[in-house]
DNA sequence: TATGAATGAGTGTTCATTCAT
DNA sequence: GATGAATGAACACTCATTCAT
């Protein structure tokens, strides 16, 4: 009965949404998934593996999306509309858990989470590249940096505001488009280097 | 001796900004500090209180930059120009306190962080009050989410990479103005309506 | 197995007859219980909770004692000897938790024991209506609460002096008797007022 | 200034008549007494000989009671009433005093308490002495201890009571008079055999 | 003497993890 | 697989006691 992790990873996102990572109790995550607090184990190692499952699970999401975008062949605009799309669709499908990886992940010191440590960081680079920019120079992933940032900021209102006080996501996408697009405009065209391409390197870590 | 405050403050800003706030143990925190545990308690009632401690201080510095940058009489460009600076060299100068706020604070629920919470939540406006946007329209308070998310993120790259991968505060100060003044050449101008002014409340909160 | 709660019962009432409650430690009682210290803590919320359980079984054998009694249709003298009688039968059988009552009961301010507390201070009327007193007039409830002192005194010198100094049972009866019964055939007979039941109340409070 | 240890041990009768010994800090009985904790110290060695002094003063008052009563050659009844009366005003005027005792010590197994445990464990036979009985007899100790029991119930009440439900002090005297004197019109009378005096050695403690 | 900051052993309690059923 | 009672290391916090001032 493989649904059953299912189960238990959906009410460790609930739990841990609601309360944090470390005010989640084993036994409150079993009670919510309805099931005894040994039966966890049979799925996970440790606790921490189930975070650890939760953020694997969306990196792949997010890792979906950026490589849908990638493959178009289409203006950085076009692609950037529809990563953010996607991004925020997401967010509204399932903000527990969006907002599980984005409360719990970033600081992590644990060994084991050190692989999506590296994710994240690799993230801005990547957005970069879908922004047209050239991740070589500096500005380039500053800009990439500040693309992710912003967009953290927004998925985090959305995620933590009250119902009517959360952005709405066709008015965040017109927001950073601008910023990040229509700014671009009056400037030199850049150059893309391709460089190593830093989505490559997370496929091959899904198995 | 009332340094004797400082200097634990100082010792639990360290061990948080490596451990995380819950790894972070009352023991290590007074080894560090070179005391006894229950000197710790002579100057906080809590380990918690410890942490509200830190981020208020911090929480004032912030004010004062935010202060004293709207007190001026200058562009928009000018100002966040200003504002930016002196957060980047307070970050250079703390950069573990920066840490700490950043990675413990967003997500508290504990009843008496929630004042600082609010604030948190409000300096988006501030922001986008410096950037000349009109705060009552949807489009003003983006963008001052936009450029709050987008400081964070560098920040927490100035705060976490290890030295050679940091963005240099320099190049993230043209990125952000280059983003947030110059892509609004383009655009329509917006009135400026004052509004409740946020940050009036809290200053006041400093007593 | 419930029977572990009673064990645990058990090693608590004789490490706090021992040592007195404060310094009767979780730890200790573990020990003497030969179970870990958590165990302790999926039987009962709090070491607080196992002082009250211990009264509580406690008061309901009492209880039992003093129904059985009132429901005979007896002189007083009958029911005092009968009262009297497996009171120190129940002291002779389990002289540590009488001990423990007697010593950690009887001042606890504890917001959940006020209702055994309250308990205590009836005891006097109930045994007043055994010796037939009446109950409302000062002479009366005097007369019981002088019994239950008496009792108390013999039950302690029971409970902690050296075997051959204790009082022998039959004698403490004598004794009693003699004191409240035979003195009383001086006097003028009181009439018996029966007022509200004080025992109803604490028959109730066994659910 | 030999004043100041009065006042340290009033604070701590009325610290400890309130809360126990156990939950009396030694804080709340500097600060009661409007001193430093550290001058605690420089008048007792540690928070138990504190307790110990409060036992031990209240004993020499009592030894005194005794004495004096003893002294006199009255009826049995006479001097009976006349120790009665004097414990009750003793009680009314210092009931913090008479609690703490009541409340703290009867159990106490700190070695340096034992000869007090022993003072205490004697009262009995020196009460029987002043009730004209045989100590050597088992009827004389009960009855003995049966009045030392019944002279702290009434000695609890008057000290835990609201105002309004403490037995009268006259009441109390007439009820125990009625008790122990007039019950033993009927019985014969037994001879008096002095035995060693138990009184005798504490009288000695004193210094 | 008087002070009160500093101490650290000791407390009750929690909770991730195990394992016999 | 599923269970949940048992475990015990680890935690935040307390407080009697000390001692430099």
């Amino acid at each position: 009965m493989e649904e059953k992790k299912e189960i238990i990873r959906r009410a460790a996102v609930e739990v841990i949404a609601e309360r944090g990572f470390h005010e989640a109790t084993t036994r409150m995550i079993a009670e919510r998934a309805g099931v005894a607090v040994g039966t966890l184990y049979n799925y996970f190692h440790t606790k921490e593996e189930i975070l650890a499952h939760i953020v694997t699970e969306e990196r792949s999401r997010r890792l979906a999306f950026l490589q849908r975008v990638r493959e178009t062949d289409a203006t950085a605009e076009t692609k950037l509309r529809e990563f953010l799309r996607m991004h925020f669709a997401q967010v509204g499908e399932d903000p527990l858990t969006v907002r599980t990886v984005l409360r719990e992940f970033r600081f992590s010191e644990r060994e084991e989470l050190q692989p999506l440590m590296d994710y994240f960081r690799e993230i801005p680079r990547v957005i970069a590249q879908i922004l047209g920019e050239d991740i070589e120079s500096p500005s380039g992933r500053l800009r990439g940096t500040a693309l992710f940032g912003a967009l953290q900021a927004f998925t985090l209102e959305m995620t933590i505001f009250p119902e009517e006080e959360r952005p709405r996501p066709e008015d965040a996408i017109e927001c950073l488009v601008d910023l990040f697009i229509h700014s671009r405009r009056s400037r030199a065209n850049s150059t893309r280097t391709p460089g190593a391409d830093p989505l490559q390197r997370w496929e091959e870590m899904d198995r």
